[in-house]
DNA sequence: CAGTATCCTTCGAGATACTG
DNA sequence: CAGTATCTCGAAGGATACTG
């Protein structure tokens, strides 16, 4: 993947002039819609309503439409009930749980530093 | 910050309803060329340039408008040197650093996943 | 309730040109 | 080399309305 240029990794995590397709998932996943509906799905099924007032701020449209980029992806599972009114429940995955992890990581990251990073703010927009 | 609602998170890395600060942070956070910027920076430093050649397919204004928000948060250090012509320099922070765990997370899973997301993708595609 | 479709606006982001 | 400043366009994304 690294085109030789990229020493220090031991095991390759570079994306960094990775493959199309790893470049590809990469992106589709690194967007806060995606990660924040992974982060509300963490523990529980939750059916479509319940997802749109978990991650709160999304839209009817962009929750419908990152629902299924995650689920063609395999990393979250929809489960329809043939019921009237329509029920309509979602699920990590397998590999979903594998991506859970690692948006945790990055709350834990946020809450971690959060009063470092509104110092550096502070400090970066005082001398502009 | 959870609301009482989100059980079964022992420790409170949960985002969703989160106050705005956290919010804002993760989702500034939360986007691909950020990620791929410090992925880029994992083991090195790096110049304006090198960046821009190691993340590939940024263009030059994405390139600098995403470093000073890095910057402004403290994720990344900018150093620079006043010769002629004029050499900056960016690596990560401590801060950067934990979130490049988190990042190699992330790249780690898309290449854990990449055969059984191509496979969930074909099925999903199939079947529509 | 869950989802699709449509319209319409905003702004993300590329291209280009210019400065220190 | 590194960076700012414009201009421009296309797509992201919100609001609204309609269907099974």
């Amino acid at each position: 993947m690294g085109t030789g240029q990229t020493v220090g990794h031991p095991d390759d995590a570079d994306l960094t002039r990775a493959d199309s397709l790893a470049r590809e998932i990469f992106s589709g996943v690194a967007n806060k819609w995606a990660l924040l509906i992974i982060n509300a799905l963490a523990d529980r099924t939750l059916r479509f309503t319940e997802v749109r007032t978990a991650v709160d701020g999304i839209s009817h449209k962009m929750l419908t439409q990152t629902l299924r980029g995650l689920e063609r992806d395999g990393v979250v599972h929809r489960t329809v009930y043939a019921t009237v009114p329509p029920r309509v429940e979602y699920r990590l995955t397998e590999a979903g749980e594998g991506l859970l992890a690692t948006v945790d990581g990055m709350c834990a990251w946020t809450h971690r530093y959060l009063a470092e990073i509104e110092a550096a703010r502070s400090r970066f927009d005082a001398r502009s």
